[in-house]
RNA sequence: GUGGGCGUAGCUCAGUUGGUAGAGCUCCGGAUUGUGAUUCCGGCGGUCGUGGGUUCGAGCCCCAUCGUCCACCCCA
């Protein structure tokens, strides 16, 4: 029989990357936490029509790359593959932008049609952050303050790079994006191919572009900066000032423009240079006109997503992964016979409620005690605790260390209990 | 969407000019009727990604297809 494979794209996480995930998460959930963000919760389909009116019509994501279909009602419908605009939707539809402020988070899986490859993936995990009502700039300080720490928190801050632009206010853009296009319009053919095509449907791309041909065109092209409006010119410098001031380090790079409509004014990326094309761990910006567009009263706004697979390839490459998450089971439960199997089943819960924090694995599947002790072993676990006959008859428990030196010892459960508490318990160091 | 590399056991990989498929690790059993990891012995495990074609004969050559990796593109 054919068997099915996951669909492209879509990797599964096994167990032993899964704890990885975890750490990542864990990690960004308590310095979210620390600034004062509050998770929100979002469906992961949409209504198509959200997309295309924030992200933008002629967007690479709305053009090609989302995942959308009619549902049973003949509704179209879209996987989201990014967070912002439901996040906004949201905010909007339960009036939480009604005369206050709010700093959000959320996490979870995005969806776009692209070629997998390395750190891009069909499904890939986004955690992203979220500020409205700020005009800034302390937001936007605070915001790549708290990524900062983040990078700190993950062992990976020596791996990566912010690297910071602004575009200035949504008019302030339109009115370059025209000059642009005047004056590459009679050089076109000077241009690649991608550059022609993208020319008319999202020209501040060409700005990005990697062929030599276009970069020697573009070197007498106008330059974004000097359409930039004074408040957002403001604004920047005043950002620029905060990032000195806290001592995070910045490159300005006048070539990010990045490629959803949504953003104005400051937009940054945090990147690295170990993991290959996708080198964009982190990005963001603001976002000042998107929710009036969204059929909201005007209000600043200003966010970013960082893309969790490549956090831990980062991790992983630069071996920032705590060694200690290797381990899953402490202690590994085993009676020797299956007439032990009702006393372990009760020791078990006896012990996993007086050591909270404490991960018990209770051996199931019968076998002989050569292969009980197998299975102990390849548990991972630090101890064995034996239950035999002998044990049973006394009331003891044989605690046999599996890494490392040491004999096993018989103990009374409840001195079992007093180490396994300053080992395993709760708050351990 | 475009170009290129790679698909052989659960995993990592050998496989000669085309001649009926191998190793290490893992797993199971034994040496050790209550003791793992080390040692020794034995065993399970494969429609060689899939479908066609060429050939007396295909893991090997050809075509298609799927998957994966790398780059472009795009982005987190």
């Amino acid at each position: 029989m054919k068997k099915f494979q996951s669909i492209r794209g879509m990797p599964d996480v096994l167990p032993g990357e899964s704890v990885r995930w975890q750490w990542v998460e864990d990690t960004a959930r308590a310095v979210l936490a620390a600034h004062g963000y509050r998770e929100i919760r979002l469906p992961v389909l949409e209504h198509t029509g959200l997309f295309a009116r924030s992200v933008g019509e002629t967007t690479d994501i709305v053009e090609k790359e989302m995942y959308s279909f009619e549902d049973r009602g003949g509704e179209s419908v879209t996987l989201r593959p990014e967070g912002t605009a439901g996040c906004v939707r949201a905010c909007e539809e339960h009036g939480l932008l009604y005369n206050q402020t709010q700093r959000l988070w959320y996490a979870g899986p995005m969806f776009r049609y692209e070629r997998p490859q390395k750190g891009r993936y069909r499904q890939f995990q986004q955690i992203g952050a979220e500020c409205f009502g700020f005009p800034g700039p302390d937001v936007d300080a605070e915001l790549l303050v708290m990524t900062a720490e983040l990078w700190r928190a993950l062992g990976i801050a020596g791996a990566v790079q912010l690297e910071l632009n602004t575009l200035g206010s949504a008019d302030a853009r339109r009115a370059y994006r025209d000059a642009l296009v005047a004056f590459l319009e009679p050089r076109a053919e000077a241009l690649d191919e991608d550059s022609r095509r993208r020319l008319h449907r999202n020209p501040l791309r060409i700005l990005d572009s990697k062929d030599p041909g276009t970069r020697a065109v573009l070197a007498d092209a106008p330059e974004l900066s000097q359409w930039i409006d004074d408040e957002a010119r403001r604004q920047f410098d005043g950002l620029r000032e905060l990032l000195e001031a806290a001592g995070v380090d910045y490159v300005v790079n006048p070539r990010i423009v990045r490629g959803l409509d949504y953003y104005t004014g400051t937009v940054f990326e945090w990147t690295t240079d170990r993991l290959g094309a996708q080198g964009t761990v982190c990005a963001g910006g603001r976002y000042d006109g998107l929710v009036e567009q969204l059929g909201g009263r005007p209000t600043p706004g200003i966010g970013f997503a960082m893309g969790v697979d490549r956090l831990l390839l980062l991790a992983e490459a630069v071996g920032a992964v705590p060694e200690a998450l290797a381990r899953e089971v402490d202690v590994y439960l085993l009676p020797l016979d299956d007439d032990g199997t009702p006393r372990a089943l009760a020791l078990a819960r006896e012990l996993r409620a007086a050591v909270p924090g404490l991960r018990l694995q209770l051996h199931c599947g019968g076998g002989k005690a050569k292969a009980r002790f197998r299975r102990a072993d390849a548990s991972g676990a630090e101890l064995a605790l034996v239950l035999g006959e002998e044990e049973r008859a006394a009331g003891t428990v044989g605690v046999k260390p599996l890494r490392g030196e040491g004999e096993q010892r018989t103990l009374a459960v409840g001195a079992l209990i007093e180490e396994l508490r300053a080992r395993y318990g709760a708050g351990r160091g």
